[in-house]
DNA sequence: CGAAAACGGTTCAAATAATGAACCATCGGT
DNA sequence: ACCGATGGTTCATTATTTGAACCGTTTTCG
């Protein structure tokens, strides 16, 4: 692991729940020499990536990544294009959407909204990074992103995240296959106990899904009224990103969904 | 320079009119070896800072500085609290006013907008960092920001921007002096040439400047009336900015800006 | 109240990772 | 088929990163 690679971890420990971090959390979080970390956070505050709170002395997120989001948001303003879909899809769901998009062997959120209807709710982290095996996001990753993803993640051995998580490397690509088939991924508590998630693949103007749009809901909800709606919703609302994106379906997948439909 | 800053650097080569680049750009761009460049494009491109056209095998801002920019969003709301007093000043002058926030010896625009009203308009590049020296917001920072800051930029040369960009030392501690005395601050073609700007500081819970609001407008149009104007509107958002933040504005300030209204 | 633990930060020899000149591959234009 | 330009790779040399030990403050707790 390179320098950058490390300087470039400490900023993933930042979450909404944890927006402030000192010294010697980060040494802890990251298993690094308090020297190195520090000097990683010194350099990265020096160019706005981090700042420090004079008071408390511990670190933040800085202004230079608002700086470069907006340059990013302004060349493909997918989170403004992508918002009202997601907000609809809930609305009309009454469930949990989120949209994310690929970033490294993870899926990256980049926007999700809960209608907030039912006492019960699915605790979602925008900071968080999303497994590709063990979510439904991640598995339609899998089968509709960049070919060499799937050989590429069996390289390393799968952590599980709950008892119910795919570690066998076999049952991860057949189960990646159906999702194929199917057009469209499940996953029963692969990620959380007690949620379960569906989701459909995204497309620029490659043939190869850039990222993906996902419902999360608790387990208990999932009825067969529910599997129905999500099927239905899920692949017109994932056709619907990908034109407002300015992508394209790749035509196989789009006869499967409009087959199933 | 460490290794992460020549990373880190690469990122501030993007802005809206060049979202994209490539290899031998970047080589130009930031006067390191092609190998090197290369690298750090790998490995900003692994942790999802950078993605890869792979049509054109440019580069272009990644996934990840969305992510991030959510939490600090969420934690600092600053944007989103910002951006309807910044327009309100717009349509009152007809002019364009930012907010910047400073990162290192830079002001990193935080968000800006044009009333668009006249034929002429200044150009803003959200992605440009302004020099301290030499813009309105940056002597607003010089002289309510931390102490160490004006000492620090005089241990290099000023460079110039125009040719009436402040280069020499004293000159600038005794513009400086003058801002604190004013409790504004106002630069003349400093940085681009037919462009002033004015200035006020904005700040959180300490009593040193986090950032700054700025009006610019071509030269031409800084009658008497319009400065006046300006040094009227200009404190009294500053207050609203920072108290809408959170933040307090110094005792001391406050009162220069009561008694110049 | 005082001792001690915890925290942020710094130092410098040792070790590792970054560097860059040269090289290779591929593409588009002529 | 050639040439130039671009993206990308290699490997010995070099320079930077590394981390155990150390220092000064602040906070905790008996």
């Amino acid at each position: 692991m390179g320098t950058i690679t490390k300087a470039l971890n400490l900023l993933n420990h930042f979450s909404p729940n944890h927006p402030e971090i000192g010294l010697t959390e980060f040494r802890k979080l990251s298993g690094q020499d308090k020297a190195t970390v520090h000097r990683h956070l010194i350099e990265l505050a020096a160019n706005g990536f981090l700042e420090q709170n004079p008071v408390t002395r511990g670190y933040r997120l800085g202004p230079a990544i608002l700086r470069l989001a907006a340059v990013r948001e302004r060349l493909f303003p997918a989170r403004t294009i992508v918002a009202p879909l997601v907000e609809a899809l809930a609305s009309e769901l009454g469930e949990l959407v989120h949209v994310s998009l690929r970033e490294g062997n993870h899926m990256s959120p980049l926007f999700h909204h809960d209608a907030l209807i039912h006492g019960t709710r699915v605790y979602f982290d925008e900071a968080e990074l999303l497994p590709l095996h063990a979510t439904a996001s991640g598995l339609a990753m899998l089968a509709f992103g960049p070919e060499n993803l799937l050989p590429d993640l069996l390289k390393a051995p799968l952590p599980a995240a709950t008892e119910h998580t795919i570690t066998d490397h076999t049952q991860l690509r057949s189960t990646v296959e159906k999702v194929r088939e199917a057009g469209i991924a499940f996953v029963d508590q692969g990620f959380e106990a007690h949620v379960s998630s569906f989701a459909a693949p995204l497309f620029g103007d490659q043939p190869e899904a850039i990222g993906t749009i996902a419902v999360a809901l608790p387990t208990v909800r999932v009825t067969d009224d529910m599997r129905l709606r999500i099927k239905a919703a899920l692949p017109r609302t994932a056709n619907e990103v990908t034109e407002k994106l300015g992508g394209t379906v790749p035509v196989d997948l789009r006869r499967i969904w409009t087959n199933a439909a």
